[in-house]
DNA sequence: GAAATATATGACAGCGCTTTCAATATCGGA
DNA sequence: TCCGATATTGAAAGCGCTGTCATATATTTC
């Protein structure tokens, strides 16, 4: 695997130029070169110029990967996303990646595949690699493990409400965002609203579904469970909960289903009953992807903005890296109200 | 920002244990635990048990990062993407990642966002973090610079067709699929075919254009290219793609998009002039995205293998860095016939 | 003007691991 | 029985960088 690196003329390799090149070209001291690159200490103006040309010159690329030896620093983050083609997280993982890189620090992004065994290895994984912090997105780690985890290394964490130091966490508000959902479908006249949920026991599922109980008890329509069917936030769940509400024969007007996944899946199984959105059943979903805004007909539902979250905790996490308390907010939810839904006739 | 690394009861985190600890632990030196580690050399049964039993009482992972600067292997490959959240790339990522994985590998995903140049950064980024090979997915990059690059690392490379040593490249058939996606039109009696393509100048959006001429042409129909409007890959673009050719006048019965994303944009264009899909206008799509057996109607499509086309570009790689040369063969296209095409009637 | 205090710089010891290179031990054959 | 060949092992030198400590010079103070 040794391959020798040649110089050929036109090929544009950046030959590898050491610190140590740089202080004999410059004629100081490692030390100096050193100090420069990491403003840890005053150099003399005459002194910067020298290293600065030598820099430019060599082309001198500092090495993170013996940075991180020697100075503890890798200027890399570890990234715990669930599954790296999620189509929600996606966005996510794109903020992060773009506001870490405009601070030069590179993300290293491990799936959890939800699962807490597999995020606690994705987290050695990223421990072992030395990253300088760590990002959680939601996942079903114990908040008991975070907290650990965030003992040695600074932690920001999606989907949860938080509080320990070295920790920070970043929470969209799934009650408000279901709420104003449901209540959507409500000012719309429907009053038999079936809600399609997400996985029990996870919060932001929980939170959901709080959210719209509470939406519907608000309007003093009581809250029937039979029209509360469970998904797993995919596609097939989705049609397999609208299958289950035909079948039961529960009559509804509307579906509020937890996430635009789940509310595509709907759509489907509605279309092959020759029930028709948003004619026959109005539709919201719950996250607003990419996907939403062309499906047939368009997805009204509740913005996520799931860059904007990603580029959040990346800022939180810079913070952190500073040694400063992260101040920051996560915008409110709001209703992307498309063609999917329509008031009552 | 240093904090200290306390042993707490009950708390799981593993304390850094380094190979010389293991080495103390286990009576022998450090080049013996490396040796062992790495295979590099044959070391006496006893010695390797007590190491073994050293290793496994300490909990000693070895740290790549040290790995790295000693060794010039960091355990790491890259991969150069387009944008991290892309619907189709993502599953090839999760293929990456899975099979990297499990030989002990992690990926790191750097985004080149359809940009030369900033393809270019991130090779650099990728190279200063001493990443041990290189992924590219498709891009735009020059292959000459890829070629270049491949002096100093393994480099694998989806969506071209390029020899060179140290360079391993993996092509979808993108002209027969476009093929038989046409031809699968043709046979369902369809003579006015229009093509939404993708990007000129975009090798696989010009294969695919010529399967579709190819294919019309094979059925002795004459290629029009009033029928032929361009598009950039997105929704956007296949809505507006759809809009000229209705505002064209050009009569047709059929539309084949050269991806999914436009054929959803091309869906919902057409629904909203009254056109149904596939009762007025059959539809096909390509490459099988996810959501593509949930549209609504489910569409058509050409089923491109993305979690398979990552894991054999990174079953690509690993053959690569053992320094042998790969013998992966891409599955040939094949088409999924959904609802959104059907017999002309 | 000498002592005390800053200020700028270099020498050097690692970070945790790999990898020669040399040393010791073991074995076979003459 | 003795010599060269072979198998194991350890010592030590880095990989490229950071950070501590000490040195040398500059500045201040009484």
């Amino acid at each position: 695997m040794k391959i020798k690196t040649s110089v050929r003329a036109g090929a544009r390799i950046p030959q590898k130029a050491t610190l140590g090149m740089v202080a004999a070209a410059a004629g100081v001291s490692p030390s100096t070169v050193s100090r420069i690159l990491n403003g840890t200490a005053v150099v003399s103006p005459e002194k910067r110029a020298e290293v600065d040309k030598a820099i430019a010159e060599l082309g001198f690329i500092p090495n993170p990967v013996a940075r991180g030896l020697a100075g503890g620093r890798t200027l890399s983050v570890g990234v715990v996303t669930q599954s790296i083609d999620s189509p929600f997280y996606g966005g996510a993982l794109s903020g992060i990646e773009d506001v870490l890189g405009m601070a030069g620090y590179s993300p290293l992004f491990v799936s959890g595949h939800w699962d807490a065994a597999e995020e606690a290895r994705c987290i050695n994984v990223l421990r072992s690699r030395c990253v300088d912090g760590i990002i959680v997105l939601t996942g079903r780690l114990s908040d008991q493990a975070l907290r650990a985890c965030a003992k040695t290394l600074p932690v920001v964490v999606t989907g949860r409400n938080l509080k320990a130091p070295g920790l920070f966490s970043l929470n969209f508000d799934n009650f408000e965002g279901a709420r104003l959902a449901t209540q959507h479908l409500l000012d719309l006249g429907h009053q038999r609203i079936a809600f399609i949920t997400g996985e029990p026991g996870h919060p932001d599922a929980d939170e959901r579904l709080r959210g719209y109980r509470t939406a519907i008890e608000a309007a003093s329509i009581a809250f029937d469970p039979a029209l509360v069917v469970p998904g797993q936030y995919h596609e097939a769940s989705g049609m397999k909960a609208v299958e289950s509400l035909l079948h039961s024969g529960a009559s509804f007007t509307a579906i509020f289903a937890a996430n635009d996944q789940m509310a595509f899946g709907a759509a489907l199984a509605l279309d092959r009953h020759g029930l028709h959105v948003p004619v026959d059943v109005s539709l919201v979903g719950f996250d607003d992807l990419a996907a939403a805004a062309y499906s047939i007909p368009p997805l009204s539902t509740i913005h996520q903005p799931s860059v904007e979250l990603g580029r959040l905790a990346a800022s939180a996490m810079l913070q952190l890296l500073v040694g400063k308390k992260p101040t920051i907010a996560m915008p409110v939810p709001s209703l992307v109200a498309r063609s999917s839904s329509r008031a009552l006739a």
